[in-house]
DNA sequence: TTGAAAGCGCTAACAT
DNA sequence: ATGTTAGCGCTTTCAA
């Protein structure tokens, strides 16, 4: 239920308007830095606006204008440092112009995802920056139906709805698999998040199993999760999997928080990093480098995709001509855990 | 500036309206779910939002109706979980009503908090919660001349700018340095971050401090650090601080993150905690309890202060009297690493 | 360089 | 239970 609160009357373009002896088109003049106002004039207004403590009023704007300045964000969680980091680089793409960015958490949910979009599409936003590729059928139509740019991010498609940066999910995982093949491993686990709430993480797995299958090996082993974050289902599960397939090799994680928990076990544990077991995974994390014995995991581009993904929408809403698919790509970062 | 692109126009209220036959406000009515349309209208009308693929736009609702429904949020950084926890209990708060809250990140910085607050405020939201209760005057000024209630959280003061929920960070230090003077720890030292960067951690160094003082000690050595956040923080920066004052018993650390660091750095160096230096902290993270060894800290209520921020704001936009002050306490948690 | 008039799409307040 | 009227505070468009 909405509530009884006092409707916000707050000062007015009039009242400032008065206050300077202008009419109101100048002062909204002014305000949005526009057209050609004597600088005087300007002075003068501005002067008044502070001394009144004029805040201008965007919802009237926006309204008047048809146009608004907010980029809608739809991340799956911010309890992982790659979303924030992605917000982090989309911030930086928007700095020092009129938008900003608003952000919805949808869980790992596409039902929530499409309601988040729904009620921001309420306030007319700009733009739409999604992590992920995965939507609603219902999600795609409302977003195709829209005028404004569209940018999927983190993974990459050939279909995007509109604009698409991310990495190869799946080719990440297999230049890992590569890597540690080369390495002569050859028994394999892998551990990790459910693979129906994380799907880049599936699809990194699916990737690492098909290097694997070249060479005629499988995992011997695989064990996910659904009800816990990173680092704890590393801790609490990696005893249960090396129970599981006693002697396996290597474990190879879905991310550096599920790695580094099973690298905490290990240490608790004195089990040999990496001569007993090795581990590797993926994201780039901090963690993954400040660990006694540090990760060898692959870093995703995660700023950047998001500085990017501004960029792409701020071009389009310059009406410039924009790539679609934009592979940001990722980099292999050997540790000494593997 | 602003871009080029074409303005949203999207489908208005009214040809709802006419595709179902009844009057504007009728479908308004339907769209807010307010008062009594009948069911079979409503249905109707519905199903043509439906079909036609209607958004209602909240942007002229808001300026109708002179009241947002956005409660604006503004917390230091996304990169600790700390205050993705705080923003995961607003949002639960909020859940199951019209409001959604709309975050701005300030980076440590009030100036930039200023910029933020005073960005939002053309929004018009329904409140405002920021975390901390340090701002600049003129942000101060300017959320008391706003009518909506402002909640600031995390840490207690005395004079709040309207509503208060946090916790005493003070004592947080305080309890802990007790905890551990009780142990017979007699040689203390302080790794975190810069004191003029995160307040928090300083008034708990203080807190920590005070109580050491009441025994005639006081930190052999003091190492804070501006650069890093967490982890890499006390794993770079603590084989600085032993060699700075060798024998130290204890190393009290600003937070989980700066005493996992440090952990890492002592597992690798193979420096026996506790026995050879024991480790303390504060926050309650995922990652105290789930190093080899177990950290002791304090687990402050982010989730919990994040809940209670948004009913607070919810009660007084409902016209209640509210609580100016609320204490929300925290918990030692005793590990093994003191 | 500045101003006047006409709405943007919706909702409050009042009819009916 | 539904409709009518008059704005919300700004910006667009056109005129001076």
């Amino acid at each position: 239920m909405a509530g009884t609160s006092k409707p916000n009357k707050s000062l007015t373009i009039e009242q400032v308007a008065a206050a300077a002896g202008v009419s109101t088109m100048t002062v909204s003049r002014v305000l949005r830095g526009t057209d050609n106002v004597a600088a005087d004039t300007r002075k003068k207004v501005k002067a008044c606006m502070e001394e009144l403590g004029y805040v201008h009023n965007k919802i009237a704007g926006a309204l008047a204008a048809s146009q608004g300045t907010q980029i809608a964000v739809i991340v799956p969680s911010l309890d992982s440092i790659v979303f924030t980091e992605l917000l982090a680089g989309i911030a930086a793409g928007l700095n020092d112009t009129v938008y900003q960015q608003v952000i919805g958490i949808s869980d790992y949910d596409l039902e929530r995802e499409l309601d988040i979009v729904r009620a921001m599409m309420g306030w007319r936003p700009a733009g739409f920056i999604l992590a992920g590729t995965q939507h609603m059928p219902k999600t795609k139509r409302l977003l195709e139906a829209n005028a404004s740019p569209v940018v999927e991010v983190m993974e990459l498609t050939r279909n995007p709805i509109d604009i698409c940066v991310g990495l190869d999910q799946r080719k990440a995982g297999k230049v890992m698999a590569e890597h540690l093949l080369n390495k002569s491993y050859k028994r394999f686990a892998y551990l990790g998040t459910d693979h129906t709430i994380d799907r880049s993480a599936s699809l990194r797995c699916k990737g690492f199993q098909s290097a694997l299958h070249k060479h005629d090996i499988d995992f011997e082993h695989q064990l996910t999760v659904s009800d816990l974050s990173g680092i704890s289902l590393g801790r609490e599960h990696m005893p249960h999997l090396l129970e599981a397939c006693k002697g396996v090799e290597v474990v190879y994680c879905s991310n550096d928080a599920v790695a580094a928990g099973a690298m905490m076990h290990c240490l608790y544990a004195g089990i040999d990093i990496p001569k007993k077991v090795a581990l590797a995974s993926f994201s780039g994390m901090e963690i993954a480098s400040a660990m006694p014995i540090p990760i060898t995991t692959v870093r995703s581009p995660r700023f950047e995709m998001g500085k990017l993904s501004a960029e792409r929408v701020l071009a389009r809403l310059q009406g410039k001509k924009v790539t679609r698919v934009t592979d940001a790509g990722f980099e292999l970062i050997e540790g000494l855990s593997a």
